[in-house]
RNA sequence: GCGGAGGUUGCCAAGCCAGGUCAAAGGCGCCAGACUUAGGAUCUGGUCUUGUAGAAGUUCGCGAGUUCAAAUCUCGCCCUCCGCACCA
């Protein structure tokens, strides 16, 4: 695609301004102690590919943020950088090396975005073997498309994640970590593919995407001279044990598991060598071989317990042993009622009838609504008759599990255990088992099939030595928490789920084996995992550009470089010496960082709220000192495409660099503002667009028009008309509205009151022919003028267009908010425009229902003072809209009592709207207002006006003059 | 399962926290009129139901409740979306 082919009528004006800020550097912010600042950042991109329209909302909603501060004086810093790190880039450029047809088409997909012709994207995608190339191009790429959007950023601060100068700063962060203990090593389970050796995540996968790993108790019953190792999800039931079972045609195994004998399934031994055991086979046999014999009970090792033969029992699942708890499993109990009814097929192993018929149920867990046995009663409830009905005892199962561990008690042949919760007591049966040394865990996935890529079954593997940030540790989720407090999160639905994450928080893996980034500084084998490299970076923007400008090596920024700059720890001569940086530069450095610091507004999507913003409070309380403690996170939710989700998949993707040219900057940034607030979910409808460029020409025509007339505005003493009045009233209330409304988050309202209500009133305004044209230009100059900036932050290029029109002078970016002038805000006069406004749709009403007449006059009787003054009455007296009370509260000013009747009248209509209703301040003004609207009524409705003061009507051959309401003219048509 | 957010008039989407001015903003779509050679654009009006006088009736997931008054507050129910850890 050329990029010349298809440029919207926008592209030019855009790309004008575009290059004269970037010429002038109006974005790039240094610290200037005589202005108060405001540091603003959103996350920085991934760059493995293209942006599309959903990452260009939350952009474009963080420039917004920083043009308007700029505009409100403040100096605002509002920088990007490029992420790398992790292992996305990686993953796909060795699936380009390995000629993997999907992910190279993607990859032309993608760079046919940003190249002309099909050689190009050949000759760029060959470059493609190492992750740089590719992160550096889209990096590039992507900056483009943010500046051809018109994104005020300070572009001098730019950096990425792979850069070497970053991973020093990162490694200082962990060594802080390291120092307030807050990072451990421990075991950790995670998919694993034992053909690839590596760790697998969602991408990574063929089948089974959604799969997480379940944690079993493996339990250590004592058989021969070892273990008989069943894995289990309901540990407590080990005192309701009777037998094991074990299917007798699968290939078992003893295994020297880390030191102990245990008897499992081949399959389960293989499983353990990737769970951090040290597994060595013994001896193979089949199930059979076992059968028969004994093993004894955890709870008492005096009891001895026999091994039966189950079909059910599958080697592959958990360690192909179980232990039978028939009166609460119902599988346990199905398969001992067979046994019971048919114990034939014993023989062969030498059990006797007598022996089964002997074992009986041991009913452990008392629960309400079930009897003894509740996994007999889900049995026979659902009239369950096989082993094979598994889908039947599936569900018997889940019923009973539920039901036993929300309400079930432990009976009291459970020792010290029992009379307790079974909700409260599994995790203690787990540690006394622990502490006896008779369990251990044993991982599986919670659902099969999950097939790696390669097309290996997917195990679970444990990490020995798994480096852990431990949001545990003592103090730091307090200190967090108070972080969270304090700090202002906009909309605040969202504090909820800030909440329920600190609480949900514990340790969290924070680095690994495969991945670019950063090695942690004392484990080099570990590389440190991107989302937590990514946490405190806001402060490494106050230096980044000047560690370019002044050279510094990355092995200059040492650990006491970036305490000194950062944390104003030691002196500028002592680091000065270990580093060998000048103290001048270094005190700068330090200077710049206290000036912009702390990051006064995190703008991003919420989906990041659960790990990076969460981690991003974290790691700021256990770095800096509270004063640089994050101010305030700010949200908007993502996009869909006509009510879909968006996916590349289903090719319903816009590349974020078609926007410019395919609809203009200023459309897409008016869309994105107006279509949703922050909170919601945004729907891009592609036929909505046009009606926002159609906004946004009205504009400019207007602007246009009037943009250039001389402004002047029109006081109470220069006797302007009415509708001038109004105007002004209007405008300079939208103009405080709209401060509010962006002081406050609502940028919709902020979209729909700069763009939409403003044109709505503008339009109403010039067609009002009794405006002196003079005064029409005059005041629309002035309105101009206003407006050109109140929309500035969303439309920033046409505003700037316009701007220099105007022969104002330097850049409307830059120029100062417009303050409402509270002197031309008058709410009389807008409330009296509304009134006539309603008589208008009245008549129009009544003109509707009139169908075969056609009316020339329009008789308008206007409410007498004392209605007016018994409106206020009832208003200030404030009391519930009862009828009675009304009628009281009017009546006790004995100057109503002469109006009885109509007094009652008037009291029921308010009863009847449940309420007061707008109307104008007295009489006098609401006729006054009428009678000077009269021409433009007259225009709007094509019948003559003639308005009549009720009290006194001239004309009223209906008597319709006592109807007449304050706000509610009565009106008579002939 | 645990946690979070929601269900508004054809569609999208405000309103709900601080109950009355709410038949409920704004946009899209649709209908009509003006302009125009025509189309597009623009401007104006209409768009829950009924109504030849400005009114009345029925609505904001469902069902109860609190209140003079509920889309808004309380309780119960139904349904939808999102997150749940190495994935940025």
């Amino acid at each position: 695609m050329k990029l010349s082919d298809t440029e919207s009528e926008f592209t030019k004006i855009e790309k004008k301004w575009q290059r004269r800020w970037a010429k002038d550097k109006i974005f790039e912010a240094d610290p200037d102690p005589s202005r108060p600042k405001f540091f603003l950042t959103v996350p920085y991109p991934y760059t493995n590919g293209a942006l599309h329209i959903g990452h260009g909302r939350t952009y474009t909603v963080g420039d917004l943020i920083a043009r308007y501060k700029r505009m409100r004086g403040y100096n605002v810093l509002f920088p990007m950088a490029s992420h790398m790190t992790g292992t996305p880039i990686l993953g796909m450029v060795e699936r380009i090396k390995a000629g993997d047809k999907k992910a190279i088409e993607q990859y032309k997909r993608d760079l046919r975005l940003y190249l002309d012709t099909e050689e190009e994207v050949d000759a760029q995608l060959a470059k493609f073997t190492d992750p740089w190339t590719t992160a550096k191009f889209f990096a590039n790429a992507i900056s483009a498309d943010f500046k051809a959007l018109g994104y005020s950023i300070d572009w001098r601060r730019k950096f990425t994640t792979g850069d070497k100068e970053y991973n020093q700063f990162v490694s200082w962060q962990y060594h802080k970590f390291k120092d307030k203990g807050y990072l451990k090593q421990g075991d950790y389970p995670l998919l694993y593919c034992p053909n690839c050796g590596n760790p697998v995540g969602e991408d990574d996968l063929l089948e089974g995407a959604t799969a997480k790993i379940k944690e079993f108790t493996a339990i250590k019953f004592g058989f021969k001279d070892g273990y008989m190792v069943p894995a289990t999800l309901r540990p407590e039931t080990i005192f309701g044990v009777t037998n094991m079972w074990i299917n007798p045609k699968a290939t078992y195994v003893w295994a020297r598991v880390n030191g102990e004998k245990w008897l499992i399934s081949e399959v389960a031994a293989e499983k353990l060598k990737l769970q951090a055991k040290e597994v060595e086979i013994l001896e193979k046999f089949p199930g059979s071989r076992v059968v028969g014999e004994k093993f004894t009970a955890i709870h008492d090792e005096t009891i001895e317990l026999p091994i039966l033969p189950a079909d059910f029992v599958d080697p592959n699942n958990a360690t192909g042993v179980v232990y039978s708890v028939p009166a609460h499993a119902p599988f346990d109990y199905i398969a001992l009622r067979d046994l019971w009814e048919d114990p034939s097929s014993l023989e062969e192993y030498g059990i006797s009838a007598e022996e089964v018929r002997g074992i009986k149920m041991i009913s452990m867990i008392d629960i309400e609504g079930y009897s003894e046995y509740p996994a007999k009663d889900a049995v026979e409830k659902r009239n369950i008759k096989s082993q094979d009905d598994a889908e039947a005892l599936e569900d018997a199962t889940q019923e009973i599990y539920k039901a036993e561990f929300y309400g079930g008690i432990m009976k009291d042949n459970c020792g010290q255990f029992s009379g307790r919760p079974i909700k409260d007591v599994k995790d203690d049966v787990v540690a006394w088992m622990k502490s006896i040394n008779r369990c251990d865990v044993f991982y599986e996935p919670d659902q099969r099939p999950v097939v790696c890529k390669c097309g290996t079954d997917v195990q679970v593997g444990v990490f020995a030595g798994q480096w852990f940030l431990d949001y545990l540790a003592p103090g730091w989720k307090d200190l967090a928490r108070k972080a969270l407090d304090e700090m202002a999160i906009v909309p605040e639905l969202f504090r909820n789920l800030f909440e329920a994450t600190f609480d949900w928080l514990t340790q969290r893996p924070c680095a690994r084996k495969r991945g670019i980034g950063t090695r942690l500084p004392f484990d080099p084998d570990w590389i440190i995992e991107s989302l937590s490299d990514s946490t405190i970076y806001m402060a490494y923007y106050t230096i980044s550009h000047k560690i370019r400008v002044h050279k510094i090596k990355p092995k200059q920024l040492t650990l006491s470089f970036f305490d000194y700059v950062f944390l104003g720890k030691g002196k500028p001569e002592t680091v000065s010496e270990e580093t060998g940086i000048d103290p001048a530069i270094l005190k700068d450095l330090r200077g710049e960082f206290l000036y912009w610091y702390p990051n006064d507004q995190r703008h991003t999507a919420p989906s990041h709220i659960t790990n990076h913003l969460s981690f991003a409070i974290f790691h700021h309380v256990a770095i800096f000192p509270k004063k640089h403690w994050l101010k305030c996170i700010s949200l908007n939710e993502h996009v869909i495409m006509e009510g879909r989700k968006m996916s590349k998949s289903k090719g319903n993707v816009i590349p974020l660099v078609e926007i410019p040219r395919k609809y203009g900057a200023d459309v897409y940034r008016t869309y994105v503002i107006s279509a949703a607030e922050p909170a919601s979910l945004m729907d891009w409808r592609e036929r909505d667009v046009p009606a926002v460029r159609n906004r946004l020409r009205r504009f400019m025509e207007i602007m246009n028009k009037y943009s250039r007339k001389e402004p002047r505005i029109y006081r109470k003493k220069d006797k302007p008309s009415m509708a001038t009045r109004w105007l002004l009233s209007r405008v300079n209330s939208i103009v405080q509205e709209c401060t509010t409304d962006l002081d406050t988050f609502k940028l919709r309202d902020y979209a729909i009151n700069s763009m939409t209500e403003m044109i709505r009133i503008i339009n109403n305004y010039l067609r009002r022919k009794d405006v002196p044209k003079a005064e029409r230009e005059g005041t629309m100059a002035y309105v101009c003028d206003l407006w050109v900036r109140l929309v500035a932050p969303m439309t920033p290029h046409i505003s700037e267009e316009f701007w220099s029109k105007m022969k104002r002078d330097g850049y409307v970016s830059l120029a100062p908010w417009p303050k409402a002038n509270k002197r031309l805000i008058d709410s009389d006069i807008e409330r009296a425009f509304d009134v006539v406004t309603a008589t208008i749709s009245d008549i129009r009403e009544i003109l509707g229902l009139l169908k075969d007449q056609h009316p020339h006059h329009a008789h308008v009787y206007v409410a007498p003072q004392w209605k007016f003054d018994a409106m206020d009455a009832i208003r200030k007296a404030d009391v519930p809209l009862i009828a009675g009370n009304l009628m009281k509260v009017v009546m006790s000013n004995p100057e109503f009592k002469r109006y009885g009747k109509d007094v009652q009248a008037l009291v029921k209509k308010i009863v009847k709207a449940n309420g007061l209703w707008p109307h104008a301040t007295n009489a006098r003004e609401e006729l006054e207002v009428l009678r000077s609207s009269a021409g433009y009524i007259q225009d709007e409705l094509g019948v003559e006006i003639i308005v009549h003061s009720a009290d006194s009507p001239d004309y009223d051959p209906q008597n319709k003059a006592r109807f007449a309401l304050p706000g509610r003219v009565s009106i008579f048509l002939e």
